[in-house]
DNA sequence: TAAAGATAAGTTGTCAACAATATAGAGTTA
DNA sequence: TAACTCTATATTGTTGACAACTTATCTTTA
């Protein structure tokens, strides 16, 4: 199960650090509610730390825009509206589309070997079990290109800011669509574009992909649910 | 000096806010040096305050990437690098382009009549002293675009992540350029998109001004300095 | 009964001391 | 002299107690 990747550094080490990554699974998943008030004693208590540890954690939540904090309140997890997953959505779409850009220029032909691996191992997924790709495994391919970029501060933006809280959308809105095959297509036109170093047609084929996602899941919420009110 | 704004909600009442905001003040200004260390018993004694709200402000400019952890070692502020600013930028180039589309779409007549006012400020201030519009009026333009885009995680993004960061390499960096006369201009034709709800043509405009801005930032540092190695 | 004010309980913000880890320096050995 | 080890120091991570603030409850008054 653990890949051979080279160089993952090290294991978070604090406290702080392993509550963190719990809460951020709690938040996506659901076992603490959105919109829900977070008590610090009572998650201290719970998992057996100090409030001390647990107030760090809750800050690095706050960054990644989880919960939501105010002074003398207290915190409560981001609810979840309509409205903020399109803002995500067209923040997306200029990000990646930067993104596909920087990645077809500088990502080494390695890299690109490696990406089409994932395609494949995609293609096998989809043909046994849909549900895995549309999870996790778009998220890796998106996640791959950003990092491909190369563009540290970008890199940064997406595995701090937004990577979980597109999981916590996802995972709780429960997105099951009729674009995989067509996404997965889309896919393999980027792939071949980064392979051309073509940066200018990476950039658009990302961001139309990104924008057809969008419009598929505002006309999804139109139909199924009115979520927001 | 203090603006008629109606709705600046409130103060920062907590410690840590307040001693957050004198670091990032004193990190752009470099009253702490660009990549220094930052010793917190030295620190909190220095603001007469305990480590508790002190840790809380850095975990802020963490998250600000104003300062970089890491555990059990501590806290460094950002190195400044060509390769950075560069990276910035190209996200700029990107996210206020999308800004100024929903600004475009988004702004309504007042906004854009608040807009105008500070235009004409500038002008008079252009004709004044240049450092000022160079120094601060450039960002209140920009960041006055982005607020009409009324994409309120957009918004957030720069507030936190990139805002303090961009005034801390303009600082730093002492950029002064001759482009002023030509970003006013350029300034202008945005204001003239948004005001006619083009939001392809502001998009284009914006993206083209921070290009263009970043080509004229690039050469500079070619020419006057070698600050990356 | 409804509204306003006082009181009490609980939560968050802050502090100072303790534990664990990392850094610097002295001493030892090759 | 250079490299290594061990020790001492200093810094960070963590804890539990205290202070300040909010919120809910109860009492009082119109």
């Amino acid at each position: 199960m653990a890949e051979p990747l080279e160089n993952e550094p090290a294991i978070a080490s604090t406290i702080a650090d392993t509550v963190c990554s719990k809460l951020q699974n709690a938040i996506v998943e659901g076992i603490i509610p959105a919109g829900s008030k977070i008590s610090e004693p009572a998650l201290a208590n719970e998992f057996g730390i100090s409030r001390g540890p647990l107030r760090e954690a809750l800050s690095r939540l706050e960054a990644s825009n989880l919960i939501e904090r105010k002074p003398n309140v207290g915190a409560r997890v981001v609810t979840l509206t309509r409205e903020h997953l399109v803002e995500i959505y067209l923040i997306r779409e200029s990000l990646e589309g930067l993104a596909a850009r920087q990645a077809a220029e500088n990502m080494s032909d390695k890299d690109i070997n490696e990406l089409d691996a994932l395609l494949e191992k995609h293609q096998q997924q989809i043909k046994q079990d849909q549900s895995y790709y549309q999870k996790e495994g778009d998220m890796d391919f998106h996640f791959r290109i950003i990092k491909g970029s190369k563009n540290s501060h970008l890199i940064d933006m997406f595995s701090n800011d937004l990577y979980h809280l597109i999981r916590l959308y996802r995972y709780q809105f429960g997105m099951v669509s009729k674009r995989v095959p067509r996404a997965f297509v889309e896919h393999g036109q980027i792939v071949d574009a980064i392979r051309q170093h073509d940066g200018e047609l990476a950039q658009f084929l990302m961001s139309r992909h990104i924008r057809s996602s969008r419009i598929n899941v505002e006309k999804m919420l139109d139909e199924h649910l009115a979520l927001t009110d």
